[in-house]
DNA sequence: GGATTCATGTAAGAGGTTACATGATTAT
DNA sequence: ATAATCATGTAACCTCTTACATGAATCC
């Protein structure tokens, strides 16, 4: 099974205390994530419905009130095993800790559920492994500007270890 | 005038030296950015439709071989100058450090230019800004996560003013 | 009554990727 | 001869953004 943009899975994310229409939604994403993450709002629309399609969420017209036009999505299990996956995995990419890492965390901590540190355990590790082959790979490296890179990229990702080690996780405790 | 997506002024800083057709780009950018600039083949020759579209570039189909169609790219003045342009002026946002500001350096090295640590110093100004503004930010801000997120954003920034200043230096000496 | 917020969408377009199509030249 | 590399492109699709459209409910 193909894995989703992570939006999606924000989207599933903003569901998992129960059901909420489109609106409701983008209100809990902007105030909630508001630094970390943007949905436009047509793409959110168009998200939904993507993930209605492929059962991950489902919809009814709010029966409730007289107005009509609100859907109220609500996760599947499909949805929610789904979410709880992602969740726990830890990102490949370095570029991915910056956005997709940091909303891992904030649901780890806004739905007080357990297994965060064991996240942020398997991003240290998964990041060690990817100093390391950046290591070996550049020790076979003459060329200037390619050192170069590699310094930053370095860098980078110590500068991630650091953070993870004494910020994530006492934010965690 | 609105300003063009960096890839294309990579495009145009492969034709600086002198004209090129689109396979010789293609390598060009392989052999010399490759850990840092991926342009798919298909995209390349779109791009240089574009450019050309736009006047940056003008081409020739190879007049002088004997087979046709091997279209030889050119840098018009107008593409030298926006070119240029580019090239001097720090990126404003952090994420195009990454990848923007290193083709900028690469450039600058590569083609032994003149101005390089200008822009090294324009770019650590900016940080400085950058820093500034999100310190400001901060100081009103008392919700954990959004905590957590400047301090990942401000470790990051102090880890690019460190190689702004002990590396990127060294390089452009 | 008029502006703001609530609420949901469509259409167009930007900037890319992968897959596909084609053919010539060079190396083995 | 056939495989690799040179050389150029089109088509389909993906993710996302901006602009546009619409209308009800609420605040002032």
């Amino acid at each position: 099974m193909k894995t989703k943009p992570s939006t999606e899975y924000v989207l599933l994310g903003a569901l998992f205390l129960g059901p909420k229409h489109g609106y409701e939604i983008m209100q809990f994403l902007e105030s909630a994530l508001e630094s970390t993450w943007q949905v436009s709002t047509s793409q959110l629309y168009v998200l939904l419905k993507r993930l209605e399609h492929d059962g991950l969420l489902e919809s009814n017209l709010g029966t409730q009130e007289k107005r009509p036009s609100k859907r109220v999505f609500s996760l599947t299990s499909k949805g929610k095993k789904a979410f709880l996956e992602w969740l726990r995995s830890p990102v490949e990419h370095i570029r991915d800790l910056r956005i997709e890492f940091l909303a891992k965390l904030f649901f780890f901590q806004s739905f007080s559920l357990k297994g965060g540190n064991e996240l942020i355990r398997a991003q240290i590790t998964s990041l060690k492994d990817i100093k390391g082959k950046l290591q070996k790979k550049n020790k076979i490296e003459s060329e200037a500007f390619r050192k170069l890179v590699f310094e930053i990229k370095l860098m980078t990702i110590e500068t991630w270890q650091k953070w993870l080690h004494k910020k994530a996780k006492t934010f965690m405790r």
